[in-house]
RNA sequence: GGAGAGGUGGCAGAGUGGUCGAUUGUACCGCACUCGAAAUGCGGCGUGCCUGCAAGGGCACCGUGGGUUCGAAUCCCACCCUCUCCGCCA
């Protein structure tokens, strides 16, 4: 959410934001639904005043056994006024909020122009894709031939964009989200979380996914969702909160499941588990004061960059522009992992900075150290470090043998039991 | 799920219809005393918003949302959360 008040002074700023995005100018709109909101509460308020005023003559006058009746007829003229004026109040308050919860976030400067995916601006290339002397075959044919993704059986209970890992596959799954955890909690600076999975509407509304993106996620029969990323928890670990700002950056990690109804994107990635309803993702999550959070955005990129080195697979670093960026974020880099079946690199891990925009939505502040008055927002970032199941997909495409085998990253070997290799059993 | 207790300012803890935005303690900040510190004394110390060039003025907030009333932290209703006990359960 942006600063109501920043909006009034700067809507040209705004308009100009928006249209990099390819949105439409609301600052006209804001401004005049603020304005008439501000007017609302002036009168209302010198009504208010007026009232208890004349409420406390009312109790002078009755304590000296005077007549009151005049004051209180008075003061009934008023309510009548003020009860319009309240409901037309808190309507006119609705309308703004309902308005803000829609404008993205305004884009930091360096973002790269661009209308979609293909203004992405490569940064950065790590590693040099494997030259294979046979037919590579993608991950979901290689899984299959080991007997150890079942797609067809998980349609059966669950419906297409589902997978079934078994043996050697649900292990390796299990040992790169552990090898991720430990190296961010190990050699990162992060804690550990392991925060719930079901969360309340406002939580959402918090880190950006409500109101306006309802259809991609998962509702409950209860007033509860489950979470697309688990960015959503770890950043409302801060919600309605003022923080001690020794604490900060408070950088936070946790493995869970996410799930997305995947709504729109029917066709897309249907084969495999590129895209699926229900997948794991280690992710990153760091809260920090404004000025430390352009440093934070880098530091967390390579955390989850050195994910990728470790497990010796190539990759290459993008700056998203202004186009393909996230509702809620300020910047944002992907990182794109290299798949041999698809000759191409794809998305395993989105790093962003939204900058105080979940912060006034969730009221998550702090106050600097030294300052006993006055809070601030905090700055609050997010990347994956990585996806699990994409990392899966990688290791399998990239590490793949012409006899139908798997090597095993070094790094992972120690959690695979020592193990090097998974084949067909 | 059942029964009970409770949610007030950083914390603790008063306050059951009218100068209560809120007693007091503590923490914190400033000043005094001191060589310095402690102790002590004095003063200050919540948040959001409206209005104004400013000084200032005003409104709202005692878990949340409604209601009663001239007037609500105080009364009524609903809901949320926490704690204790019972039941059920991984």
């Amino acid at each position: 959410m942006l600063d109501l008040k920043w909006i009034r002074e700067n809507p040209a700023h705004l308009d100009a934001a928006l249209k990099r995005r390819g949105a439409a100018a609301v600052s006209a709109h804001v401004i005049e639904l603020d304005t008439a909101h501000r007017a609302t509460i002036t009168e209302l308020q010198s009504l208010q005043s007026r009232r208890n005023d004349v409420s406390k003559q009312i109790g002078g006058v009755k304590a000296k056994g005077g007549d009151a009746a005049p004051l209180m007829a008075e003061v009934a003229q008023i309510k009548d006024r003020m009860t319009a004026l309240e409901a037309q109040e808190k309507e006119q308050a609705e309308k703004v909020r309902g308005v803000l919860l829609t404008i993205p976030n305004v884009l930091h400067a360096d973002v790269p122009e661009g209308a979609d995916e293909t203004g992405n601006v490569e940064l950065h290339k790590w590693g040099t894709p494997r030259k294979f002397d046979f037919a590579v075959k993608d991950h979901a044919d290689i899984g299959a031939a080991l007997k150890l993704m079942d797609f067809d059986q998980a349609a059966v209970m669950s419906g297409a964009r589902f997978v079934i890992l078994k043996g050697a596959l649900a292990r390796l799954e299990r040992a790169i989200a552990q090898f991720m955890l430990d190296t961010h909690t190990d050699e990162n600076g992060y804690t550990e979380v392991n925060p719930p999975l079901l969360v309340k509407d406002t939580a959402l509304i918090g880190t950006g996914q409500l109101p306006k993106f309802a259809e991609d996620l998962y509702r409950t029969n209860v007033d509860a969702w489950l979470i697309p990323t688990s960015e959503v928890p770890l950043t409302n670990l801060v919600a309605e909160r003022i923080v001690d700002g020794a604490e900060l950056p408070m950088r936070v990690t946790a493995f869970t499941p996410c799930f997305r109804s995947e709504a729109g994107s029917a066709g897309r990635d249907t084969k495999g588990m590129i895209r699926n309803h229900q997948f794991e993702k280690v992710e990153l999550v760091s809260i920090c004061a404004p000025e430390e959070s352009e440093a934070e955005h880098q530091r967390m990129t390579h955390c989850a960059e050195k994910i990728l080195q470790r497990l010796e697979l190539p990759y290459r670093a993008l700056a998203l522009c202004a186009g393909d960026m996230g509702f809620g974020m300020m910047r944002t880099y992907d990182l794109e992992v290299w798949l041999p079946s698809q000759e191409t690199y794809r998305e395993i891990s989105s790093c962003s900075n939204a900058g105080d925009f979940q912060a006034r939505r969730m009221n998550a502040r702090y106050r600097p150290v030294g300052e006993t008055k006055g809070t601030r927002f905090v700055h609050t970032l997010n990347g994956s470090g990585l996806a699990v199941g994409r990392t899966l997909v990688a290791i399998l495409e990239n590490y793949q043998e012409a006899d139908g085998s798997v090597r095993i990253p070094t790094v992972l070997q120690r959690y695979m039991g020592g193990k090097d290799r998974i084949t067909a059993s």
